[in-house]
DNA sequence: TTTTTTGATGGGAACGTTCCCATTTTGTTG
DNA sequence: CAACAAAATGGGAACGTTCCCATCAAAAAA
């Protein structure tokens, strides 16, 4: 069957000239008749000529696309940062594909290998909560591929990489904690595997630290995965000899499920319990009471990883692409205060950054 | 500069063969002795060989790659749907590529011709609220590329396309409203150019009339886009001298901000005010009181966008795809009954099925 | 006028596949 | 053992680009 598409060809045989000239007209290449050069773009623009970029990609080897995996994208997280380094990609010429994978390691490494195999220009991750193996990152390092992480990334691989600070954020939200007089701080921490849930853990234990608090290990919880565990832990919390006065949990899906357990018990928030979240996701403002949480700058996350990512491209273009130490770029977090740690009258003006 | 990727003709060389062989051996085609392909598949597997997709998509004018076109991917809504339609796509061997265009007529215009351009085998869509003028998909038809509409879709164009049944949803919503008692029903419709605002609002009109009760045009009211304008039409309506017992509102989002505000002006929902939404976004178990809404089984339309293109694309392959009556697929939803409408000790068994 | 430079064009290789056709090798049958 | 069929392989076109090199004409310099 014939193609349903209009090639260079087609112009060059309508025209009766060479597809050379016609590729350079549209090109833009000096070399060409000022009045071929008008012809060529006129009837391409009436066949609604465009360029073919599977034959581009073959010819230059170099695709102009970029992969930005992700390993979920139905919370508000990953899609503002995707569009965030949408943005910056698309203003420098690229386009993107979009991978997710349900925070599958098995589908993290299918889905490299699908982007590798389309001979994309260079890649944006955020790895999954299993990810402990790195190797098909290294692949693609070892092809000479720029490749950027963001949010969680790994000491293991020198990858250039844009996070927030985590410790800092953690350290801050916890400190607030402790301002507004609570004392048997609980912490719900995510998995292990993840740098963030040991920075901000370590945050939350340096808190403490800094105020003489003593750290009690019964309040400090790591776990996976599931909702339904998070309902069981603070069920057990509560039902301590002495039961914590605040909670400070890995994400706000987990604060929010922390909060319903609560008031099923009857009691307040934040009167017996405060509670703090983090991601500043779109339902924190929306439960009741609101909550409390650390605001990650979602598109400034994805503009940076973009720029880190075109930075290592033009390098590569340059071929002075070398291993040196990656550049790591940490940006800031803003604790947001709502209803779940500061009752309303008094959160007026609840907001403030956190130093760095 | 040398591609650094492995090609067919590689692996012909080290073993002393032709490239015809190789990619015979590698794509199981029968006439190839089992020995040589044995000796191509293990060098291939060794040297971390694959196939190159740009390569395969020139040769065969084909791709293998499915375009999915959605207005945003902020909500859960279309994320959903986009997972079940892959699930789909990739089981039948497709990969797919997401475009997003922030609800912006010319970013979708831009996004088809992306699409094309790549030479995506099909294309699925629900498209953006400013879509008035349905040009660029008629040229995907008019390429003879498949082309399926979800969600959103236009009678001026002969589409497959795959719906929830959104006139007997707002039906069974309102009557739902009338009978917990209710009589003055607002009705807070979105732009006129969604089909589904105008199926929805005949939805709300007869549910009205088959209970006799009159319809108030005061009480209707369409608007466009910003949530700002929707605080303001729902302080209009509180003031006037006959004020709404219920609100229905085009979706979730417009129902949790109408919330708020008559929750502000000191009303009690439901007693003054019964509210219910429309999707079932995750935001609405999370407001309190919980929102009542309809719930759309976005997993299935995202499935059922799928079948239905692939069958046009076998059809196409085969060369039978004639224009015809394109199919339309209808779903089921589902009115989820929360507090919004029914306090909580009565919405024990709150759950129905909408007839069809 | 002759030579040189510049501008405009055409021809063809290359990118990595598949697929058709031709050729060689192997196996089967009369 | 010839004759032929079947199996296995190779060669090369095609897909749509770009890009290098060659050619040719025209313009500028000698």
């Amino acid at each position: 069957m014939k193609s349903k598409y209009i090639s260079i060809i087609d112009i060059a045989r309508q025209l009766n000239i060479s597809k050379s000239t016609v590729s350079r007209a549209l090109t833009g290449h000096p070399n060409v008749n000022a009045e071929t050069r008008a012809a060529v773009l006129e009837l391409a623009q009436k066949l609604d000529y465009q360029r073919n970029p599977l034959a581009l990609g073959l010819a230059q080897n170099s695709t102009n696309i970029i992969g930005i995996m992700v390993p979920e994208f139905m919370s508000t997280y990953f899609p503002s940062v995707i569009i965030g380094a949408q943005e910056v990609l698309h203003a420098a010429g690229y386009n993107s594909i979009i991978c997710h994978n349900n925070e599958s390691y098995n589908a993290e490494v299918l889905n490299t290998k699908l982007l590798l195999s389309y001979h994309v220009d260079g890649i944006i991750v955020s790895h999954t909560k299993e990810t402990r193996n790195f190797d098909h990152f290294q692949m693609i390092q070892r092809r000479g591929i720029p490749l950027v992480f963001f949010n969680r990334t790994s000491d293991e691989l020198n990858v250039p990489h844009v996070v927030v600070d985590d410790y800092e954020a953690a350290f801050h939200a916890v400190e607030h904690l402790i301002k507004i007089g609570r004392r048997r701080i609980a912490h719900l921490a995510g998995p292990d595997s993840l740098i963030n849930t040991r920075l901000r853990q370590q945050g939350y234990l340096d808190a403490l630290k800094k105020h003489k608090i003593p750290i009690d290990p019964q309040l400090i919880i790591s776990y996976d995965l599931t909702l339904e565990k998070v309902r069981i832990y603070i069920k057990h919390f509560l039902d301590l000899p002495e039961p914590p006065d605040a909670l400070f949990t890995i994400n706000d899906p987990t604060a929010i499920a922390a909060m319903e357990v609560i008031k099923q018990k009857g009691l307040s928030i934040p009167k017996d319990i405060a509670v703090v979240g983090f991601s500043n996701d779109l339902s924190a403002q929306l439960v009741s009471p609101g909550l409390t949480t650390v605001a990650q700058p979602t598109f400034d996350l994805g503009r940076e990883a973009a720029r880190l990512l075109l930075q290592d491209i033009n390098a590569v273009v340059k071929n002075d692409y070398t291993i040196k130490k990656a550049p790591a770029v940490r940006l800031k977090t803003k604790l947001i205060i709502r209803e779940s740690t500061v009752p309303a009258q008094q959160a007026r003006r609840g907001t403030r950054n956190a130093k760095r």
